[in-house]
DNA sequence: GTCTATACGAAGATAGAC
DNA sequence: GTCTATCTTCGTATAGAC
């Protein structure tokens, strides 16, 4: 089984978005992530003409695009359950990685740069990206858009806080907690629709 | 007026607080800070004798308790009102910084790096220490143990959450938003208890 | 597509003078 | 308390061979 072209590439972009994960960006290396991923050193300026930089951007591109799926691929599926599941992946990637795994998004926005302001930009498309599906289904389910809104806000925003807080912390804790809080939330919102 | 003994060490403090909440710790390096502080280099290691390792750890702490007291020393404040003051001051240090500053706490802690396990452990005593203030705050007001922990750690994660996102999108509205929507389940966590 | 070599700068830390 | 080297390592990026 031979390799298709563009295995060394992929393999790239995983690897510095398990160490961004893990680290942030900025401590990310390029040689980090030929070790990591064991891609061939002539391959980074072969599949990223513009270095460094484009490859941890098009990293979170593909972080948040995945996570938009989760979100938006659950047409027959209740906010509710929605919710579970996005906090069951955060939740499933903390414990496989031992505490040391948290969002690569929300560490590139935070190292945010003037320098670099293509990575920022692309960490707040995603941030706007997941509140974006998330008030679609709420509305989809007859929440009122305001409504909608602020709650996808307080999703994203409060698991985002959780999961980095748990990792600090290493307890799940935190974010337990506010799943607790946050579902009957969702909940109600729905509910409320059909019982005025 | 002659500059007291520690002056330098406090600006060095300050100068890289304000650059971690910028750009992040690991892009802080002690050349911004004396930039930034016009302090002395041979200040560096006289004052900290740790090195990088040590001020960073300094800085991350002083930021905490500064944040603990803001929590705590308001034992004539109800929760909603403790609430409003911990948002806003995060709400005017984005404005003021023109969305360029978030948490320097949250930012050590998403850095999280196996080389430096003092950063997290302070990081994570900052995020524990505001929720316990929180808690203890919502108890004294009546507010079951088991509640007013699942609320301290959904103001904590969802404000620092709401900070990053606001910042990296450039607009106050998750910010605002998740105040919006967590005021009233402080308001009604605390009348509760008056009418069961 | 991938390799080696290298240019070039920046970073943390230490030594010793003052 | 502070300064000026200086050591050493590491990081990005490029050049040119294969």
């Amino acid at each position: 089984m031979s390799p298709r072209r563009s295995d060394a590439r992929q393999r790239m972009l995983d690897s510095a978005t398990t160490l961004i994960r893990q680290r942030g960006a900025s401590a990310t290396s390029l040689d980090d992530i030929l070790a990591h991923s064991r891609a061939p050193r002539g391959s980074i300026y072969y599949y990223f003409p513009g270095g460094r930089t484009q490859l941890i951007e098009e990293a979170v591109e593909r972080a948040g695009a995945s996570i938009e799926q989760l979100l938006a691929d659950a047409d027959d599926l209740t906010p509710v359950e929605v919710f579970d599941g996005f906090v069951s992946a955060w939740r499933d990637g903390i414990v496989a990685s031992s505490f040391l795994s948290g969002c690569p998004v929300l560490a590139v926005a935070i190292e945010s740069n003037e320098d670099t302001p293509q990575l920022t930009a692309a960490a707040a498309r995603a941030f706007a990206s997941w509140r974006g599906a998330l008030s679609a289904l709420l509305r989809r389910h007859g929440v009122p858009p305001a409504e909608a809104r602020r709650l996808s806000s307080l999703v994203v925003a409060a698991v985002e806080g959780a999961v980095a807080i748990s990792r600090a912390e290493r307890t799940l804790q935190p974010l337990d907690d506010i799943a607790q809080t946050i579902r009957p939330l969702l909940r109600d919102a729905v509910t409320r629709r059909s019982k005025p």
